[in-house]
DNA sequence: AGTTATCCCATTGACGCCCATATTATCCCA
DNA sequence: TGGGATAATATGGGCGTCAATGGGATAACT
């Protein structure tokens, strides 16, 4: 599966070091299997994990605006100046920075959220309520989920 | 067939395996026979079991909203972040996590529903009354229950 | 040198793979 | 049509492999 998904709780060791999951590095594209792309989220107190693949769609997209627009300026300096590309080392495990702990309120362990094109990294704790936070708000708009889930396509 | 039909009640053995339906694995498609998508049913007290192609549907439909939006968020997190990708063996079993098998109160026994492009699992004992209620509802609808198994079309 | 990152190897526990048995379904022939 | 033969499915359990984790040793960077 190309797709980052299902969640994960890993420890981080003495060194800063953390195990991305089997399944996440089995998500990265091929030829560039141990570089993720480490981002501060512009929404949650939460670490955005993005592959090459991703960061270079993404790219594209912010190509796509307006130059001279704020709009533009807005994500050329939140988005790529704050990546941090990262190697993964041969047992697949990364350190993770003080700073985006901090950001995040990470100690010892996080969770890994998979987001289908990218995925996330929190602390467990808050793992659990951004779960419930979306599926209730989702549960809100049943007309438009169950549309999705089932592929009808009619209003 | 190339759908799921029927029901089955399977057991669970002492390290969380269970089989999957033979005709179940038959309706897997051919390039992905050996792999299913487990997720927390956003319905029931049930486990929703995917094929791959049925996965991919669900990530094209959410890849085609608003990229930046909310509700794309929210589907990102309740949907692909509780995916649990799962390999059967060569007899066809796979693992039945605990904390799924919580979710859906089941102990020893699972009752495989087909649902058509994809199955749900469920503690025995309710599987009959999920039926009643299903069936009960659709009474409520002669109309629509009809025409759908006649196979006319008119509004 | 001192700090930080990478490599290498060891440990442990979970999971996948394999083979064996039991149970059920299907077929075939009397 | 019944009833046994045969195959397919479901279930049980041993064992090897791999992922996650820990830590010492080497390399890079300042």
């Amino acid at each position: 599966m190309e797709l980052f998904v299902s969640t994960f709780i890993n420890k981080i060791d003495k060194k800063g070091r953390v195990s991305l999951p089997s399944i996440f590095r089995a998500a990265l594209p091929k030829d560039h299997k141990n570089e993720i792309i480490l981002l501060k989220s512009l929404r949650n107190e939460a670490i955005e994990g993005l592959s090459v693949l991703r960061v270079n769609e993404i790219a594209t997209r912010i190509n796509n605006l307006d130059y001279f627009s704020d709009e533009h300026d807005d994500f050329t300096t939140s988005i790529f100046s704050e990546m941090l590309p990262t190697n993964l080392d041969k047992e697949g495990r990364f350190l993770l920075p003080e700073n985006l702990k901090d950001f995040a309120s990470i100690k010892n362990e996080v969770a890994f959220i998979g987001q289908g094109n990218f995925f996330q990294i929190v602390n467990p704790k808050k793992a659990l309520d951004l779960q419930k936070k979306s599926r209730d708000r989702l549960n809100l708009n049943k007309k438009t989920l169950s549309k999705i889930l089932s592929g009808r396509n009619e209003q």
